[in-house]
RNA sequence: GGAGGUUUGGCAGAGUUGGUCGAUUGCACCGGUCUUGAAAACCGGCGUGCCGAAAGGUACCGGGGGUUCGAAUCCCUCAGCCUCCGCCA
């Protein structure tokens, strides 16, 4: 969430930067504002309170320890209304600061001055293209016909065994989800992240950490008995390893990398998007993860934008880059870079990753904080980016490395599936 | 799942008949003296949030709540960890 001291401190940048998402967020800033004083000023008062009591309490201890007792009862007598005062006092404050919080955290984050202002994808900027789309060869079959051909998903036994979007990956099929896991995981490591295998489920505190609570709650799947929601993506437990954490300025940046399912309930969802890999509640993904000091943050972006631009050369895919506008950025984002790979057969483009710079908005809930060389804890800057998620990525390998007879595996990742071709 | 124990500042570890305890001490860490440099020794500093220009105030001893003029110390509750028993991959 965006830091009370940025909204006091530059109102008007918050204000325009929050355009660019199409939100006009005054009303809700300046009400945070006025609650901000309202809070201040109880505060204020409320210490005096305390401390006036602090002091008669000591000055009772000390009476009562020198036996001078009917002293000290007379000046507890002066302690009478104090109680109720700072109890009136704390309520209050507290009502105030619950509002403050509550309107808080639905602020958005501030997209960067890069980030084009803009209401839909349709107003997102293409940074990068590595070839033109493949023209439609008229021929080309999409994921779902091939997956059936070969026997490499069964979209419908996934429906019968758990519900639809839960896809069994068999065979081959298997072998190039376990491939492609291994492909990327590889690759992470050589870039330096360390990997992890974090636990699947998290506790509400990690959702709100990274923000995906309270804003995403019904996307999540909840365990209500334990309350505990499944992961919709690593970077939850990933980025929450560092909640309630000060780092050393030279402990940064700190870059970790790891392979979970993910699981989304994706409410809302119908029609072609659905269809076959294209949208599922539970998939496959390698996520990478950098804490890095705020200088340091765009260049670290860069450098995560690269990681995955060379993913996907590897694998011989189609794709480009956008950068996305305010309008069609994440919550937490303060600046997002898609990739989007060509689907041939769909003849449409498919999101593979998403890699973003949160700034300091994650870093402010998850209270993560580096000691600066002058001494003071800041706010790290937290970043993530998928590397890769799998099935928009198998869906674009069955359609764009097709022949008539099947498929052809792409070069790099042949020594990890253990196969070239997929054929019948 | 049952029984008991435990949870203090980066770590270790005092403090529980409630009263200058936000907290003794050691280690680690930072600065200084000494040294060609280092080590040792000595001196000083060394948790976090909030309010405040500052001085200072206030809050925090696992989380939440309560008793009291006053709680790290008493009570309730939740959670983590440890030991034993049970069950089990």
């Amino acid at each position: 969430m965006l830091t009370l001291q940025c909204l006091r401190e530059e109102r008007e940048r918050v204000l325009a930067s929050l355009a660019k998402r199409h939100i006009d967020a005054e009303t809700t800033v300046d009400r945070i504002l006025a609650l901000d004083a309202q809070r201040r000023a109880l505060q204020t008062e409320l210490d005096q309170v305390l401390a006036e009591s602090n002091t008669l309490s000591r000055e009772i201890g000390g009476l009562m320890r020198d036996g001078k007792k009917e002293e000290a009862e007379a000046v507890k007598a002066q302690t009478a209304g104090l109680k109720d005062k700072s109890h009136a006092l704390k309520e209050s404050m507290d009502v105030a600061e619950e509002e403050l919080q509550h309107m808080l955290v639905q602020l958005p984050n501030t997209p960067c001055d890069l980030v084009a202002a803009g209401k839909s994808a349709d107003d997102n900027v293409e940074v990068y293209r590595n070839s033109e789309p493949p023209k439609a060869g008229g021929h080309a079959k999409p994921h779902w016909d091939i997956a059936s051909e070969f026997d490499l998903i069964d979209f419908d036994l996934g429906a019968k065994v758990t519900g639809a979007g839960f896809p069994f990956y068999k065979g081959k099929g298997a072998k190039l989800q376990r491939g492609l896991i291994r492909f990327f995981l590889e690759r992470a490591d050589e870039a330096g992240y360390t990997e992890y295998i974090p636990p699947h489920v998290v506790n509400a505190d990690s959702g709100y950490g990274t923000g995906q609570l309270p804003d995403k709650e019904g996307q999540m799947y909840h365990m209500q008995d334990d309350d505990l929601y499944m992961i919709p993506t690593a970077e939850v437990p990933l980025t929450n390893i560092y909640r309630d954490v000060v780092l050393n300025a030279s402990d940064l940046p700190q870059k970790l990398c790891g392979y979970t399912p993910c699981f989304r309930r994706e409410a809302g969802s119908y029609g072609k998007d659905v269809r076959g890999l294209n949208r599922l509640h539970q998939f496959d993904k390698v996520e990478i993860v950098q804490i890095a000091h705020p200088s340091e943050s765009y260049a670290t972006l860069d450098t995560m934008v690269e990681h995955v631009k060379g993913l996907l050369e590897a694998l011989e895919l189609p794709f480009r880059i956008l950068r996305l506008c305010g309008g069609d950025m994440g919550f937490t984002s303060a600046m997002t870079y898609d990739f989007e790979v060509w689907s041939a057969a769909q003849e449409r483009w498919l999101e593979v990753s998403s890699v973003s710079n949160f700034e300091t908005f994650q870093a402010n809930r998850l209270k993560c904080r580096f000691k600066d060389v002058d001494g003071k804890n800041k706010f790290v800057h937290t970043l993530n980016g998928s590397a890769l998620a799998l099935p928009r990525i198998v869906a674009a390998l069955l359609e764009n490395h097709q022949d008539h007879e099947g498929v052809t595996i792409p070069k790099a990742l042949v020594p990890y599936v253990g196969f070239d071709r997929i054929e019948a």
